[in-house]
DNA sequence: TGGACAACCTAACGGTCGTTAGGTAGGTTG
DNA sequence: CAACCTACCTAACGACCGTTAGGTTGTCCA
């Protein structure tokens, strides 16, 4: 036997598929919107069997979101082993061709995480802001970095260069589509209009 | 009399604190985590009365939504009247600012559309949809302009420019707190990382 | 003075929600 | 073979939801 607890995990466990679904509902129409119901009905269980993988809704959602930054820390980890040094812009450039890949290529649950967070109950969002601002302080660090390399220029301030860049790659969540766009060509557009702006 | 319908549309009469009430709510917790009995407690009355008001729920939304764009029209024609021509930058700052002006100090109806709209009924979005395009068409339009003019280079996507730019400043909502900071720096910074980007 | 009307309230309707207590089928293990 | 455990189901609970039919109050006008 593997464990004291025996609970099956696999990728098609019944956790595994509740999870799935929940996270792709929370994300197209939100949290308050999805009942247990619906996610049961659409894996093929009833309402309460939930409560046999979950003590309650707010944990199934509480384990989406930190499932959504687990997948965001390992695309920063990925764009860290692989992106160049130099030049610096294809450096950004990789780190947000991670982000966007988080998005929008490794399952619903960074999608949701990004929708779902600012309108969580208080408890669920207590619980994962820590976590939460570990994955900020990489993108802030990987900045000031960058400033104090001559880089970036000096006057810009890197946190609210950062929440910035986050305002605009999150929030294509509600537009891009992925099967239209290309996502390499789209990264280099963001990090082209991050990096260098839109002047001529 | 002024009109055959004689119903109170003052600044605080009843229907207008439902609204100011419900648009604050639904900013802060969504659209569907807030009910009607909760509105209507806020404001000092029961639930059925504000059936006097509004014909559904989702006719409330569709009147805060409605309200949000017509602070952002506001916001841009009042731009167009005394923002200057040149530089270019300078124009563009003037519409950054108005645009969080909309969403920052003219009450909670535009704030509350770009946090409620995406998960919105479906009857209650393609109701918005066309004045919304309409507002977004203007964004599209000035920029264009700017890029025919020589002013933003010519390889930039003026559309996709304009989604990020918006998804930057529509983000902001979540944690810009406008008693903390100061919103002319703010529109300075956000215009600048738009226009010139961050590198040295 | 009396009727009309705006602006509410009362009380309830059917429905859905999250949640729980108590089952049960089927595989695994001693 | 019996005990056990995993992974569900059944059936119901109380709470809350949006919504509605039918009052009630106060003000204004003729």
């Amino acid at each position: 036997m593997a464990a004291a607890s025996t609970i099956d995990a696999s990728p098609d466990s019944g956790r595994a598929r509740i999870m799935d679904e929940a996270a792709t509902s929370f994300l197209h129409h939100g949290y308050p919107a999805t009942s247990l119901r619906q996610i049961a009905t659409a894996v093929g269980m009833k309402a309460g069997s939930i409560y046999y993988h979950f003590a309650s809704k707010e944990e199934l959602l509480t384990a989406i979101l930190q499932r959504g930054i687990s997948v965001m820390q390992a695309a920063f980890d990925d764009a860290e082993r692989t992106a160049p040094t130099n030049p610096a812009a294809a450096r950004v450039e990789a780190h947000v061709r991670a982000h966007l890949a988080a998005l929008f290529e490794n399952g619903p649950y960074t999608a949701a995480h990004v929708m779902t967070f600012r309108t969580a109950p208080a408890a669920v969002r207590e619980a994962i802001v820590p976590v939460r601002d570990a994955y900020e302080a990489r993108w802030t660090e990987l900045l000031a970095r960058m400033q104090s390399d001559g880089l970036i220029a000096a006057g810009v301030d890197v946190h609210v260069a950062r929440l910035i860049l986050f305002g605009a790659m999150n929030s294509t969540v509600e537009w891009f589509d992925p099967g239209r766009g290309n996502l390499d060509r789209f990264a280099a557009a963001i990090t082209q209009q991050f990096w260098n702006g839109v002047a001529a």
